[in-house]
DNA sequence: TATAAGTGCAACTATTTGGTTTCACAAGTT
DNA sequence: AACTTGTGAAACCAAATAGTTGCACTTATA
C-alpha cells in the first residue's frame, strides 16, 4: 500500500478536505456535512491523510480534531522547487530575448 | 476517467518521467531504457501524461520527442499558494513569539 | 522491395481504490 | 442502566489503475 503526499492529494475530495481543515480543525461528521460523501468516506479519506502525516488528530471528548499538517506541504513545494527553477530560468530569457528585441528595434 | 496533473503525479514513475524530460525531450525508447518498466508500459504514462497537457510530443522522423510543458507544473504551484501563504503567516507569527521573548527576556 | 526500428493501441489481468453497509466501542445524556 | 452521539474498522463491491502481451502502422535502411 503506497502512502505518499503525492498520492494523498491525487483525490480530489481528499484536496477538498485538505482545503477545509487548513484553518480550522474539524471533526469527521462536521467535514462530512461539507460534501455529498457519507461519514465513512470521509472517516477513510481522513484515514489515507494521517498514514502520510498530513493531518493529525486531536481528541476531545468523544469527538475527534483533525487539522492539516501544514510542514507536510512543504515536502510538495521542495518536490516543485526544481521545477520552480526551470520555469523561472525560461522566464528570465525571455526576458532577455525582449530586452534584445527592444534594442535592435527601437520604438517605431 | 479523471485526468487532472493531481491525479498524474501521484504515480513515483510518472514523476520519474517528468523529471527525465524536465531539460531534454526524450523518445519513449530513451525512457524505458532509465527504468525497469517496458516500452509499452512507459507509453502508457506519457499517454496519461499528455491527457492533461504536462508533456508535448514532436515527431521527427519516425522518433517521437516528449518534453515536459513547465507550464502546467504551475498548476500545482498555484494550488499550493494558497497553503504556503499559511506556512509562510505562521512562520511570521513564531517570528514575533521569538522577538518578543528576547525583549522580555533579554540576553541573560 | 524486404527488413528493421520506433511507436501507439487494443485486449487482458492482477491489484488498488473509493465507496457503502454493517458492526463495535467509547463518551456523553436521559 | 438504557439510550444517543461520534467515531474507527472490517467486509464487501464496482470501477480505475498499472502492467503485460500481441498487433498494426509508419519511417528508415539494406
Amino acid at each position: 500500500m503506497r502512502r505518499d503526499v503525492f498520492q494523498a492529494i491525487a483525490d480530489p475530495t481528499r484536496r477538498a478536505i485538505i482545503s477545509l481543515i487548513a484553518v480550522n480543525a474539524m471533526t469527521p461528521n462536521a467535514i462530512a456535512d461539507h460534501f455529498e460523501a457519507t461519514r465513512q468516506a470521509v472517516s477513510k479519506h481522513l484515514r489515507i491523510l494521517s498514514e502520510c502525516d498530513l493531518v493529525t488528530q486531536e481528541q476531545k471528548g468523544r469527538e475527534i480534531y483533525y487539522s492539516l499538517q501544514i510542514e507536510k506541504m512543504k515536502e510538495i513545494d521542495q518536490w516543485l522547487a526544481q521545477y520552480r527553477k526551470i520555469w523561472e530560468t525560461r522566464f528570465n530569457q525571455l526576458d532577455q530575448v525582449l530586452e534584445q528585441l527592444k534594442k535592435t528595434n527601437p520604438q517605431k
